[in-house]
DNA sequence: CGGCTACCTAAGCGATTGCTTATCGCGTAC
DNA sequence: GTACGCGATAAGCAATCGCTTAGGTAGCCG
């Protein structure tokens, strides 16, 4: 019983699959799976079982969550204590759905740890499933992006979700202000950043209540790549409205009128109850509540440059 | 950092030295030594430094102790949950000192199991230093023996400390109900069980206030293989009053009239805070208040064959 | 039926764990 | 001083861990 073999099947139960288990701890399947086998051999029991519908737990698996999970959070706290008292900086791990992590959360940590909190920050996306399970099990410390029903969830942000293409593009002739018809839309090209393919993400939503087929999509590695190649004319692109008001200003995009009422949605930062959580943690929540904040927020813009933006890494955390 | 290396570290910190902490685990000195090595290096802070009195722990280790200990505490509760989900019978380890463990704890165990408890007990034998350590870590769930300060301690037995010789020997001859004068005490070859080495221990103190020198010891296996030894006019040795009774009676023993007070001590039971400890260890705890359980340590006598005293096995946990 | 998805198994690798015995260093105590 | 007790360290060993790639295998969908 090792503490990667729990921490492996914690994220299975709580993911309900061993491949979501592996992408959020960026193992490969095998690895997951292996550590399970090995877990389920130690203590003679299954643990978990395949169903047509996902997976379940057994009666054992059921009483093992919350011991694992404990035991795993208690690892991270045993670093953390280490780490303080020996003076050094607190580590603070926030994870974000994949446009908040493109474009607020570098500016956000920066003018946070600027304001002399001492902390070690680190960035990583990742999709509004696995979110709440790294919170759970203190692969990260913060998350940022959709309200997590079973962790303390606070708005910190309206944002809307619009469609933009370039104003050359042929759908955008001859509008005269009316909608375009959602038959017209089926047909476009798609070009969408990776929170397109994170089923229940906003954006994937709002695709899905436009009647985008999957197939449409265009998969860019960045939200950025996608409106860039949108100003390019290649196809329409949904968008965060304040984050391509530049563009728009500029006339590299515009904003296509579509049918029903537009989509307001809000950004939200979870983290554990106060007891259970860094204390960087809660430093950061009470940043992002603040005027500052705020402002870094708004003025977000594609300054950051794309290559800046790293892909999640998480690592396990006992090598 | 691996749950054996956590288990190693805290039992260095309660136990104050790495030799103790070996003995605990039943394993080698540099096993333990290691394991703390590695650990030391993984978080990058000494933990425990050696002082000219013993170990002291760094502010680090002092933060790690409580931590580290829930997390063995919680491997152990683990296996635990999963073989009362599978309906396995309990596991009851109960430590004992070697006088309890050799003449009451096999009786009482049997009794207990054949109770309709359905548990699989094993009794080790430990020194009184030890015993609060493996407690508190979950190497066992119940203690028999000394009162444990930091632990819930209830008196379960009285016992009274007396000198044993064979009617033969010489010390035993023309005294006419006067005490053995105590120069001649220290002179005289002892015969000792385990528990006489165990500084701390009851006997220990005995012996110590008859002022006995430790270089008069001779040190067997287990108390009956002491007594036989003084019943073939081998020497003195201390004893427990009602375990000799029978030898007494027989003839093959005499109690010595020796200097002070008659020596009455008590036995306990001790175990983890009632919402810490398991229900087997309730169960037993309780079942030590009995009627029953009295009658079964009074008529305790070495009806049991040594052969059947086991030495203690306490191994690594998670293998 | 083919294709897809998800999980498991196999094979293999390098590093680590966990243990041993033997030896060295260091401070204490006689 | 020298011996002793205790701890760290060295060397060596089998077993395990943790990861990989590659190749099944079972259920579901069109």
């Amino acid at each position: 019983m090792t503490l990667t073999q729990l921490e492996a099947f914690v994220l299975v139960a709580r993911l309900g699959s061993v491949k979501a288990a592996a992408k959020a701890l960026g193992v490969s399947e095998p690895a997951v799976s292996g550590a399970l086998h090995a877990l389920r051999q130690h203590l003679g029991d299954p643990l978990v079982e395949r169903t047509p519908t996902g997976m379940e737990l057994t009666t054992g698996g059921k009483r093992l969550i919350p011991i694992a999970s404990q035991m795993v959070n208690l690892a991270v706290e045993a670093e953390a204590a280490i780490r303080d008292a020996q003076g050094a900086p607190e580590l603070l791990r926030v994870v974000a759905t994949s446009t908040v992590a493109e474009f607020m959360a570098p500016g956000l940590l920066a003018v946070f740890t600027s304001r002399g909190h001492a902390v070690e920050a680190s960035v990583g996306s990742t999709t509004e499933a696995e979110m709440s399970a790294l919170l759970h099990e203190r692969l990260a410390d913060v998350g940022i992006g959709p309200r997590l029903p079973d962790l303390v969830s606070e708005p910190i942000m309206r944002y809307r979700l619009v469609v933009v293409a370039s104003p050359r593009h042929r759908l955008t002739a001859g509008l005269d202000g009316h909608a375009v018809p959602a038959s017209a839309l089926e047909e476009q090209e798609w070009l969408v950043g990776p929170a397109a393919v994170d089923r229940g993400s906003d954006v994937s939503r709002f695709l899905a209540g436009l009647r985008v087929p999957e197939r449409r999509l265009r998969v860019f590695g960045s939200e950025s790549a996608a409106w860039a190649a949108a100003a390019d004319g290649e196809g329409l692109a949904p968008a965060v409205a304040h984050l391509v008001t530049p563009d728009v200003r500029r006339g590299a995009l515009m904003v296509l009128p579509v049918q029903g009422p537009p989509v307001d949605l809000l950004w939200y930062v979870s983290t554990l109850d106060p007891d259970r959580r860094s204390p960087a943690a809660t430093r950061l929540r009470r940043f992002l509540g603040t005027p500052d904040a705020m402002h870094v927020m708004h003025r977000a813009d594609r300054s950051v440059p794309v290559s800046r933006f790293r892909p999640p890494v998480y690592g396990t955390l006992w090598s």
